[in-house]
DNA sequence: CCTATTTCAGATGGACTGAGATAC
DNA sequence: CGTATCTCAGTCAATCTGAAATAG
């Protein structure tokens, strides 16, 4: 990280500055995590789509994510090269490549996922529990309330 | 915004997950009211700078905002020729390019202001004002922990 | 001699666009 | 025929690196 002199008071005032920061920080922590384990967000996040919804198409996979269908096309390559996945033509859309989670999938997903989540107690640890609690629960009331997501108990 | 259909439930539950979705929003709503006002956000971080501390030079501007040298001296010159700044040669030590407010540039720096309070009303528009006081203070309290910046009256 | 500042030219990784091939 | 999927090539803005010129 950047060393960073003493920021101006009212840029510290600012909500959407704060976010940006804490953003910079988590993706730092958890970009990390990930490098050490030689894979990039992408390829944590459609393992985990696979594992929670099962095999899925390249495209339904890009739209559940947010991802690109160039840069899915790229990703996917990547974990097939490692056999964390497998792609197979769909046999009733002939068009869709289906992808399926591997057993060797499976268990890096797990390591990523211990990864993860001892990443997230690094970025919280200024927080108590009661404190990132509130913090996830008020993010994820903003999220939810701003793109009409389901916000699945709060 | 891009459209995503129903993100997997254990990316709605890690907190760095949500943190850069959130600053994704904020990134957008505020770019948004910049970019109508013709400027960038490193355009509005170094007039406001320059209005909290006074003149400065490049070097120490980008160290205040972690802005790279070579994208301060491009945003320094944009900022000179809408005549929002002045940039003359430091006598003291003729390496630095003295970086001042005009009067043009704290004009503007209101209107800047404004719409980034606007903008910040937006963002946080599904949090009742005791929420988003609450979401401040743990940004503020995460963000600052984490630096090593001091909390200045959390 | 070594370090600091400013500037330019270019590299780099991430998000995205356009177009072609294939299939519905 | 129009639309959807996958892929590749290439664009784009943001960030950063290297090196030169100047100054301390």
């Amino acid at each position: 990280m950047d060393e960073i002199d003493d920021v101006p008071r009212r840029l510290w005032q600012l909500p959407s500055w704060l976010l940006n920061r804490a953003a910079r920080e988590a993706t730092a922590v958890v970009g990390d995590a990930f490098a050490r384990a030689g894979v990039r967000r992408h390829h944590f996040t459609v393992l985990l789509t696979l594992a929670e919804y099962g095999p899925a198409s390249q495209a339904s996979l890009g739209r559940r994510l947010g991802i690109d269908r160039s840069d899915m096309a790229a990703v996917v390559g990547d974990l097939e090269r490692d056999a964390l996945i497998a792609r197979a033509r769909d046999a009733n859309d002939r068009r869709r490549n289906v992808v399926t989670l591997t057993p060797a999938g499976e268990t890096t997903l797990q390591t990523l996922d211990a990864r993860v989540e001892a990443a997230q107690d690094e970025l919280l640890a200024p927080l108590t529990t009661m404190e990132r609690d509130e913090l996830t629960r008020l993010l994820t009331r903003l999220v939810a309330g701003r793109d009409g997501q389901p916000p699945a108990r709060v």
